[in-house]
DNA sequence: AGAAATATTTCCAGAATGTGGAAAATTGTC
DNA sequence: GACAATTTTCCACATTCTGGAAATATTTCT
């Protein structure tokens, strides 16, 4: 089990360096610059879209004829203008679920990575499991033991147990009730009363510690971020081999996951200005 | 309706009345899809798409290829993923008509969570379909089973009934016309006459319910939100699991939901002030 | 370790598909 | 009422897209 996993590497023939290589869809490409177009002015005439992508009426329009049929611009039948459509929103807002967290946190890992030469991962909570979203390899013999997408489980990873630290009652006791206490080393917690021993000191501490609870030989800490309603929605986790992992150091790497925590929530919570404007609307 | 305004009218050509007359672009039609389908999953490599979407591997790499080059779509060069990008976000966010409301409503939306402790979605009418464009998620085990973007369908939600409650006869005659009538659970209303029924009720009573009829176990009110013109443009709801929610306590949360809707209408319709002044630039 | 399987990217011949000028059908203006 | 402006459709042409196959890499067998 403590075998160092490798990272899951691009597949397939790699691109080459060339700046413009690969497929050029000239109607695509265009088709994106009228959307580019639209966003700007809200409700365009079909005659100045044209002639502000500088191209001919009927292009534009034929462009414009399919994307109203996948709705992602409206047509108003009314006085003919058009503009950016709800579908562009739809699958738009799908980027926040996905990317946002991850963007957000990558500069943070990194700066955590080279203060600590730790690996350092990043999950994110989606109401049932922590899942990688985002990781920096420390440079030691002994590497990463979750790869991108893995699952951590609640009980026995240290970003698991701050999550359940500072969720509600209601909503730990229903995780509670669904936990499974499968064993991953013999200092797994496998009871309830031993796991939530663990988890109540936890909020006062600021971090949580996995000691050897998940692979023998390995101890991390970690802290919650969280979004502006205060919901915990993931968690950033520093890891590493025992044998450098001294009480007294995971004190230390405890306060300043802590503190890389706070930072990321500060800047979902969009505290901070780090990403367009538009980011704030939607949140 | 005092319609004598002198509106500016359409010019040009009139589209015929055919239902796929005008272009069709096959290669931006198959974009779209490619998008919808990132949109659903987060992060897929070029194989899944490719199958997900039934287009040949080559082909679907010159469109994302294409699209990664105006940042609509993200291509991470260490596992090879594919995922919605930014520039697809900044365009969707664009979307001026649908910023005021969640932004309106936002402050709306967290009170009324915090009185009720259970999940608000706040959901934008287009003409076609009600989205959800914010939404502030309760606390409990239970969770929220729309997320940012969801299409509501109009007979089988609160919000959507209680849009075909105050649309006006024509605009409903339209809707019920091309009403699919999806089943969704045992409850849902599966013909117009059931659907007609509820709805009848709604505008004395001043909110929907809906009862189990999108989601097993799922009770929901819902009141609609009205523009300057006094056409409904969204709606406010309320849900949460059926063993909390009691006959007595929909009764009140529906009273609580239909204020909070009025609210919304109020300060949509520019009555109070409460924006920041660049927000009218943009109006 | 080598071979087979899987995956991504590029290439290229062929033709399907998109292109854009022109015409048609309206509204607005003088 | 004629003319200008605008949107939509049409259609001949060749540009542009298409997709099978090859190239190049990683992962998994044997």
């Amino acid at each position: 089990m403590p075998e160092s996993e490798i990272l899951p590497r691009r597949r397939g023939r790699p691109a080459s360096t060339a700046p413009d290589a690969g497929g050029e869809v000239q109607s695509l490409d265009r088709a994106v610059a009228l959307l580019r177009v639209l966003a700007e002015a809200d409700g365009m005439s079909l005659s100045d879209i044209a002639k502000t992508a500088d191209l001919p009426a009927s292009t534009v329009h034929r462009l414009l004829a399919t994307l109203q049929k996948r709705q992602l611009v409206n047509h108003d039948h009314e006085n003919g203008l058009w503009t950016v459509g709800l579908g562009l929103f739809r699958i738009g807002a799908a980027y926040l679920r996905i990317r946002k967290l991850p963007d957000i946190g990558r500069p943070v890992i990194r700066r955590l990575l080279h203060e600590t030469d730790e690996t350092v991962n990043l999950a994110m909570f989606d109401g049932n499991e922590l899942v990688v979203v985002a990781q920096a390899e420390g440079h030691s013999a002994v590497r990463a033991f979750f790869r991108l997408g893995a699952r951590l489980p609640l009980h026995a990873t240290a970003a698991g147990k701050c999550i359940l630290a500072v969720a509600t009652p209601a909503f730990r006791g229903a995780c509670l009730a669904q936990m499974r206490y499968e064993a991953f080393t013999v200092r797994t917690h496998r009871t309830e009363r031993s796991l939530m021993d663990d988890v109540g000191g936890i909020e006062a501490r600021g971090f949580a510690i996995d000691d050897e609870e998940h692979t023998l030989g390995m101890r991390a800490v970690a802290a919650p971020i969280f979004n502006e309603w205060r919901e915990p929605i993931g968690a950033v986790s520093v890891s590493g081999p025992a044998v450098r992992m001294s009480d007294d150091r995971i004190q230390r790497l405890g306060r300043r996951v802590a503190s890389a925590a706070e930072q990321m929530t500060r800047l979902y919570s969009g505290a901070d200005e780090v990403l367009p404007p538009e980011f704030i609307a939607y949140r």
